[in-house]
DNA sequence: AATGAATGAGTTTTCATTCAT
DNA sequence: TATGAATGAAAACTCATTCAT
């Protein structure tokens, strides 16, 4: 092999092995380790790969742990663009949105990791970053996908267009956010997601409208 | 010494050299280090104590590492109830929060990681929300302290009344990590914090009233 | 306090501090710790005293528990030789120290220890027999305990005297191990101690009349 | 490699570095430390090995030694029944024992350590009964070992066959016990082995014929 | 004389990384 | 290319001993 994975390539370019092993983490992940606690025998077993083969693709356990996380938020968020772009209207997105993050834990966990990894400033997360602003991962930047989301919609005139694409995006940001908290949190004081989920619709397109 | 520390302790009855710990944590932690990255050398270095006193108060490093962020979490949000309550009104409450935000690095990164640690679910996490639960952190709880904020708000008639005052909490709070995004996505795309803070100011109130 | 402490004090010259780290010692081996597994701080604590204090009457953690052992095989064999010497005959001291044996744990388990003292090779075992060695020990130690018992049993008649007397304390050891060992090995073939006490008995009576 | 030894594997299936590992634990023993006294790093230095491959076939110290002592019983056992079956009687092979034990320090150590493990109650020699009970070492274990011994000699006519075999057993144990015993005793009274040695031999068949 | 908090040298143990196969 | 046994540097943790009170 030439070089060694970066965690940007598109999905074609990406060896069967090191998918495997891209699975492993995020399964890891998803199972409650955090991203410095890894260990490489962990992601290996779990791939079902031999040790040194994950050197073979990656300098250090970091990387890997790093390509694997920028590679799951791509996937979720190319995917996410997709199915979002099927939905006739802005109202519509929303909803399905919310839907979406009710139903799979999935994509939950990586909204939340992605919201992290945008505000913490631990080594780990500052190397995500970084890659993130890669092409080709640009347009899969969840920032991006809600951008063009958000542009489409104004141009539809289903949303006000006097604000800057970017506040619209912190809006819905904040407004998904505030659903996922509430689930999080439902240990320290109760309220079911399902009763919040009309308000936070509410809220968002109150706001943009 | 009777028992270990369980990080839930009155300030009062914390020895000394337990709070040189709990800096050292968490003046690591500011430094960019991720909680489960942290060594105990260099805990006990930068407490300027030796290796074997940590563990005449705690357990493990992970305890060690539970107990300085539950501290540093009340301490913040404590003080912070102090301030928000000699404000005159909800809205010169948020309006200070976010300049306080601004300003303080501090308090930011403690917001953050209060943030990540009500949202995320791996282990550490989880034995720190337990912990908060605990008396007699409850009054310092994050989500209480702004829960009463938002009580006496919607009492005095400054804000709306019908919403529950867990949904509020939610929102002001992922009003605030929005807001304190922006700071992190500046390097994918141009907004600059200053320029967020009225609009986030605006949409929570508008959100709220 | 003059010097340290030797493990071979009469009874009266040990201070009371002493006794109850003798007794901790003791009681932790009972227990199933093994000699040089015994923490200085599980000791103290048994013995209800000050860790330091332990230093005030030995050097290091090695002499608290070779002392220990020392004393309390020195206690056990002259409250032995007391009671065998009010049997009136030899039948009756044996079998007295057989139905002793199978009563008494504690004892048994002494007497095991000085076995393994007089076998093995450690370190820990060589300095124990060094301090038995010590006046004032010899009077009570196993050996010459014995050794009494036996001469005088031959001079009253009660058994050949034509043998070497250390012969015949062998064969008293002899006889009391094989009696203590089929308690011990229970666990791998069945025989139960009240079956095997005739045995032993008729054995030991046999070889020495 | 699937999963940590046990101890009780057959020769040939034991990994070449584990045989270095034992015969390093066993070294060292011999060399007079005791069984909870060794380091991890002497036992990986003496095997020629380094310190992270140990943990790759155990997983403690604890467990390092006590299969290296399970072993080390089995491999001096299983030899010692080789040779005793090629006596010709019962006397012979007594004979031939004593002999043994007065000629190798390494069976003789090896002898002694086995009736400790047999009569202590550490947790160290619970353990290592524990395995010793375990497929396919028990046909080494030496109380089986000289069963069989003692069974074919009563039934051969050469000893008397009205004792349960396990006493026997246990009397061919301490008598061989109490000759080692007088190597050690040497210091408080004077008895040569060599004395001693015709003398035990009596015993021994006196009380088994 | 008695104490027990503090210590750090010395352990055990882990685990990322290498490299011979 | 793929492997996983072997490694040792670095980490967690222990605990005998000291010493200020």
């Amino acid at each position: 092999m030439m070089g060694k994975m970066t965690g940007v390539e598109e999905y074609e370019q990406i060896p069967p092995k090191v998918l495997k092993i891209y699975e492993a983490v995020i399964g890891l992940l998803e199972d409650g380790a955090d991203a410095s606690g890894l260990r490489v025998s962990a992601i290996t077993q779990r791939a079902g790969i031999g040790k040194g083969t994950a050197y073979e693709y990656f300098d250090s356990k970091e990387d890997i742990v790093a390509c694997a996380v920028v590679f799951h938020i791509r996937q979720i968020f190319s995917a996410l663009q997709r199915e979002l772009q099927k939905q006739e209207s802005f109202e519509k997105q929303i909803g399905w949105l919310l839907d979406k993050l009710e139903r799979e834990t999935f994509d939950k966990h990586c909204f939340i990791r992605f919201v992290h990894i945008l505000t913490d400033h631990s080594e780990f997360s500052r190397s995500v970053r970084q890659k993130m602003t890669t092409e080709p991962f640009a347009k899969y930047h969840p920032v991006n996908v809600f951008g063009d989301i958000l542009k489409r919609s104004a141009e539809r005139g289903e949303i006000r267009s006097d604000l800057p694409v970017e506040f619209m995006v912190c809006t819905v940001f904040s407004g998904l956010l505030t659903y996922m908290m509430s689930v999080s949190t439902q240990e320290c004081f109760q309220i079911r997601p399902e009763e919040l989920k009309p308000y936070v619709y509410q809220q968002i397109l109150h706001a943009l409208r």
